[in-house]
DNA sequence: GACCGAAACGTCCAAATCGTCCAATTAATG
DNA sequence: CATTAATTGGACGATTTGGACGTTTCGGTC
């Protein structure tokens, strides 16, 4: 379990925010410790690093891999992830909750595995134990907010600057849905998989959607359900908006978890998903990124 | 990128306007925070140098050496800029946004400013347009939406790393009122302002604020009030955290147009506004970052 | 086991930064 | 107006940094 975390010099390097050469100094002149191969390479201890930090006021640019690594033990299974991140939403530590977050998309977490796997039974169970008076409202608000800060921060980090080329998609949560997080996340989905997307967010008239199709022409339409207000009203009008949607070719992937199967089989879709994965699945498959092969060594070591 | 970006001792002294001899000396007192490397080369925080340049009071800012994300403009006047920014968020133009606000507030802008002269009027008359049907609900949504990415990644670069020796600040808005730009808002001049600041976000019951109250012990409490669902209830309550507050030494600034002369005038509170510039004027006065002297040779423009 | 491309190695060196010293400049004071 | 204390910023040699280079190691694939 405790097994060992080593980082290369060049990972240090960007962490630390220094140049690669002075990494190889340093370890060479004692300052870092480290072990070596049977070749020569240097292979620092994650725990080394972060110490060196917290000791001495290095400079630290980018910990949050790292962080994570130490945190949960170099244990990457979105259960244990999951648990952590409640943990740290209760708590309030942003500090944690950040690296947790942007710490696992960093080293290669799928942001959907993220999302359905770590990120949605957290706030699930938050909202969970609020409602049985575990924690208190204001424990519950606190933890929605700091998990909605981190992830408008990894957001901004996924937003390309060159749209060129990019199918464009259009989202968000019918009226009376004020839950935020899980069209953010579906918009997040979509900006990892390439695509361009505008999340109209939470409480959103289904006309409105319809007025984003005619004046945006997305590629994809995406509604995200938490919670069913008037389903009748839902149900009526989006049979209307998903016909506009048929005829302009435009697909259309619902989700969320107030669309029961009652709702869902008196729906006509493009495709469903009860999580992001199957979001981003449909995303990739309607549009490939341009994308390295993946050959020789890779780049982490698990 | 909203990752920390490190520039050297010269670079900071080229966007301040000073010597680089000054920047060391600075550092080493401790009035510009850095870290060090192993062989001693400081290394400064981009947000550091840029709340330094907005406080004090720089003969010269060429900013444009910083690698900024966004590239500022030459606007200043408040009115053109939400002019400017009621278009963007009109059009739906990403890039316009975020270069407005973040280049704004980069070349010196203040926050508060920004937030009542440029962020709050852009945003009002963006509802206005769509009650009169001038603009479509779709419309009015992107823009909010866009807002607030926007602002998040600004908070983003306000939050430092290090938050010992600053107040804490708690706050957000009462139940029934959905508004997040306001508190949002508030949160983010505190942070301007040198605090830490915990903003549990819209349609919070005021019981939760007064748990807060007791759990994290705070040196001050905002509370932003856009809509006013119940008001009677709203004003009994609050009576009842203004007492507990007043108990434990904490200051209570209230505001937010929600507010009208006749409910303000049933409320006791320690200070109001009717924007945020008077919250930002209130968090200084109580705790002052430090600051540059200033006596000492004036730079000579080369 | 041979092959391959990515990543890390070692070496070199120009450019940047360091600490120190001090003349120049300014605000405050008598 | 002269004096004093505070502050600046340039100059100096010594030290540190980090990018470029060709070579070697690594780990996955065939």
């Amino acid at each position: 379990m405790t097994q060992p975390q080593y980082i290369s010099t060049a990972e240090a390097a960007r962490a630390l925010g220094v140049g690669v050469s002075t990494v190889k100094r340093w370890v060479d002149e004692g300052i870092l410790p480290a072990h070596k191969t049977a070749g020569g390479h240097r292979k620092l201890l994650v725990a080394d690093v972060l110490r060196l930090v917290r000791e001495g006021d290095f400079p630290q640019r980018d910990l949050s891999g790292l962080q994570l690594a130490v945190e949960t033990q170099g244990q990457r299974d979105p259960k244990i992830l999951a648990q952590q991140l409640l943990s740290a939403l209760k708590r309030g530590d942003a500090h944690a909750v950040r690296s947790l977050i942007h710490g696992s998309y960093a080293s290669g977490v799928a942001l959907e595995t993220l999302a359905d796997f770590v990120i949605a039974p957290a706030m699930i169970q938050l909202g969970h134990e609020w409602e049985t008076g575990e924690i208190g409202v204001f424990h519950e608000h606190r933890g929605t907010r700091l998990c909605q800060s981190t992830l408008y921060e990894l957001k901004a980090t996924l937003e390309a600057p060159d749209d060129r080329g990019r199918p464009l998609a259009v989202g968000g949560s019918p009226e009376g849905d004020y839950y935020v997080l899980a069209s953010l996340l579906a918009e997040m989905v979509l900006l990892d998989a390439g695509w361009q997307a505008i999340d109209l967010g939470p409480h959103t008239p289904l006309v409105s959607f319809r007025q984003a199709l005619s004046e945006l022409r997305p590629r994809l339409l995406w509604i995200s359900v938490s919670d069913l207000a008037d389903r009748d009203r839902f149900l009526s009008e989006y049979r209307v908006l998903y016909e506009e949607a048929e005829r302009a070719g435009v697909a259309v992937v619902v989700g969320g978890r107030g669309l029961t199967d009652a709702v869902r089989s008196a729906m006509p879709y493009t495709c469903h998903g009860d999580g992001l994965r199957h979001l981003g699945a449909f995303a990739r498959s309607q549009h490939r990124p341009p994308r390295r092969p993946k050959r020789g060594r890779p780049s982490h070591n698990d």
